[in-house]
DNA sequence: ACTTGACCTATGCCTTAGACACAGGCATAA
DNA sequence: TTATGCCTGTGTCTAAGGCATAGGTCAAGT
């Protein structure tokens, strides 16, 4: 098997399989004289794992942190859910900036709504956005 | 002024202003003989309009067109506009994204309670992840 | 056997918005 | 004059691949 045949097997592209590979996540079987990777069963499967992971926003780090102690024979479990309560915290704080940025825009819009298009002048370059500064305060 | 000085009164980090020095969005006045950046008045009120547009997640590239357009005489205030609209919806897609991650993130975690660590099989990893793969679908 | 053309490959550089490390400069106190 | 501590500019690094390039391979056609 080859980078794009695997790549198209798990629905993913040839330049992550290639990422992986290049990072060591994932080791080709060998290189046939050609010098082209190929690919077994095996990496396959390890390979249909990375993606189920980052599916879950794991980062890449993390994953290889848990396909080490994998390879290693221990159980990667405890740290998958250690790794997972962080990411939903993470996720939790991703979430919230977004709806405070989503309530920023709203407003910006509607407030410039009645507000003509200005040229610059010496002391402002769109008074849209000057205009509108005070609102993000101190946040945290 | 200087770098530190200026970030401090703008509040924030000297090596952003260093940055925005660096990428041409603000001119400090002139390298006085020791080599140190000098910023003035304007500089100032021009990073005040930078960070403000940060603020609203402007990427640093919308602001230079923005300050380019400013910078001519022309009015920025629609593509300002135009950025902030499209901002939205960018911002509403990273919103929903992370309420779905969150919502199988949760799910996950839940799923999990009452399954017990196992080590790692020949054709398994961690059975958490690859027994919830089936979850994150077709997305899109 | 040879050649064409389409596809495939590996490699290296590019991306964001700064953060960090480093080596040296400046200024103030002793 | 020196010691010391903050300050400076420059260069390098980040995450997770995407993209461009130059070259290799494979099957069909001649």
């Amino acid at each position: 098997m080859r980078v794009t045949e695997l790549a198209k097997a798990m629905d993913t592209t040839p330049d992550t399989v290639r990422y992986y590979t290049r990072i060591g996540l994932i080791v080709p079987i060998k290189n046939s004289n050609n010098g082209y990777k190929a690919y077994g069963e095996k990496v396959q499967q390890r390979l249909k794992f990375i993606l189920s992971a980052r599916q879950l926003d794991f980062s890449v780090e993390e994953i290889k942190e848990i396909l080490a102690e994998s390879d290693k024979g221990h159980t990667a479990c405890p740290l998958v859910r250690e790794i997972v309560e962080h990411r939903l915290a993470e996720t939790e704080k991703q979430f919230q900036a977004a709806l405070l940025l989503r309530e920023k825009l709203r407003n910006a819009i509607d407030d410039w709504q009645d507000k003509p298009n200005k040229a610059p002048t010496g002391h402002m370059i769109c008074h849209l956005i000057e205009g509108e500064a005070r609102q993000g305060g101190n946040n945290e």
